[in-house]
RNA sequence: GUGGCUGUAGCUCAAUUGGCUAGAGCGUCUGAUUGUGGUUCAGAAGGUUUGCGGGAUCGUUCCCCGUCAGCCACCCCA
């Protein structure tokens, strides 16, 4: 017996319903902001990835799904950022578009332990902004974050945020925790010892309590930020305030890929258990140059609908809607005839459906229970005779003959 | 990658200290006087006999080891 790979997961019949309802809301929100959707490929040449998120990342260390391909080596995309970043560069949008928003929603791959809300195959529906650094681009893409979820039927999250600064402030931000943690390297958890050399800000975010104490006892705040940049972020915060959109400032909080600067921020929910955050994003206006564009201001952001899916209320909301008309035909001559009256009502947009499994007429009203039909046909000797057949509404019970010729107009109203 | 817990019909779970033919509910299928659903009632199928492999035992679903998978936590991240 052949199974599915661990970390993967079938959407069956029975589920896919929600997946499709969440697509649809996604893309008509989007265009309510007025973003296209981009597709660019699953798989991406591998060093990507590695220029893109910073060789020192988990992700590309250890996470990626790898196809090597004679002297290539390919990558299923972990994230789509920088796919779509590639997108804009190799097919010249910065010059046919200065500004550009996509969205795209899809699956990505990272090859993790499976737990709960972290799967080897999982999906992201996110969104990217290339072309412009203006703060306001920021609240609109926070918010339509917020909208999203609003949307999603999703209560309780709570957005948190922070500024990174740009390259340099960054560089600053990474020189002033080595020089403030010099004389206390050694009450640090080994990890963060190791980060001390490798990737120094993940130590702001670091779990353990005694090095949170000794980075909160830092008091660095934004002191590493140019006055440009801190205003920037002050800019964002009241654009928020205006919108009425409720943030927390953590000063701690980093993200695990390189290509951040200024702006980032994440969206977590306290019914998720250790994987709390479902969705989370920034600006990244180092990116495009780094990856061989012009020099663009860019952001986005991306939920992971698994996760989504564990806190939104939608399927508890959705209604077992079903336009079906189910045919049901009694001897082999009604068989054939109703191939084409099922021909027919399909011809007319009409969702219809019959018995393949020779089932009996009680059988087929089971069924068509069941299927939540909302008319039943019944076609059968006595029909045949008078070229009429019987359609019954099954909400109300009430049933009635009509005429053959007359069946699709009957049904359409 | 590290640790802990779990693994019995399609699903959720039972099975007295290791001992007769491994049970129930839900679901599925069939039927309740010959052409009518939802409720109800009756019956049936469904476990290659308990994830898989090995071991200890007269004997185990239950004990031991390995393996695979799932869950949870660490880690990481969406």
């Amino acid at each position: 017996m052949f199974k599915r790979i661990p970390g993967t997961k079938d959407i069956l019949p029975a589920e896919v319903t929600i997946w499709q309802e969440i697509e649809k809301i996604s893309r008509g929100i989007f265009s309510l902001y007025n973003y296209q959707e981009i597709r660019p490929p699953l798989v991406e040449d591998a060093k990507l990835f590695n220029r893109s998120l910073g060789q020192t990342a988990e992700i590309v260390q250890k996470q990626m799904f790898l196809i090597q391909n004679k002297e290539e080596l390919y990558a299923l995309r972990p994230e789509a950022t920088a796919s779509v970043v590639r997108s804009y560069i190799e097919n010249s949008l910065d010059k046919t578009n200065s500004f550009l928003k996509v969205y795209y929603i899809g699956p990505m791959f990272r090859l993790e332990r499976p737990q709960k809300g972290r799967y080897r195959q999982f999906h992201h529906v996110g969104c990217e902004v290339l072309g412009s650094s203006d703060a306001c681009l920021d609240v609109e893409v926070i918010s339509l974050a917020a909208k999203l979820l609003d949307n999603f039927s999703v209560s309780g999250y709570k957005i948190n945020i922070n500024s990174l600064g740009c390259a340099k402030d960054k560089e600053k931000l990474q020189k002033n925790l080595r020089e403030a943690l010099k004389n206390s390297a050694d009450k640090l958890c080994v990890d963060c010892q190791n980060r001390l050399k490798t990737n120094v800000l993940r130590i702001l975010d670091c779990k353990h309590e005694s090095c949170k104490k000794i980075v909160d006892s830092l008091k660095l705040e934004h002191q590493h930020l140019c006055p440009e940049c801190l205003d920037h972020f002050n800019s964002v915060l009241n654009g928020l305030d205006l919108l009425g959109i409720e943030y927390k400032i953590n000063y701690s909080l980093v993200r695990g890929l390189d290509y951040y600067t200024r702006t980032v921020f994440e969206i977590t929910h306290p019914e998720l258990g250790s994987q709390d955050a479902i969705g989370a994003g920034g600006r990244y206006n180092n990116l495009v140059q780094e990856l061989g564009g012009p020099d663009t201001g860019a952001i986005g952001f991306a939920f992971g609908l698994e996760r989504v899916l564990l806190v939104s209320k939608l399927s508890q909301e959705k209604k077992n809607e079903n336009d079906l008309v189910f045919l049901i035909t009694l001897g082999d001559l009604a068989k054939i005839r109703g191939m084409g009256i099922l021909a027919d009502l399909r011809k007319y947009g009409i969702p219809a459906d019959t018995d393949y499994e020779n089932k009996s007429l009680k059988g087929c009203m089971r069924k068509a229970n069941d299927l939540n039909a909302r008319l039943v046909l019944i076609l059968g000797e006595n029909e045949l005779k008078n070229n009429v057949i019987t359609v019954k509404n099954m909400l109300s019970g009430e049933q009635k003959e009509v005429n053959l010729s007359q069946l699709t107009k009957e049904i359409k109203c």
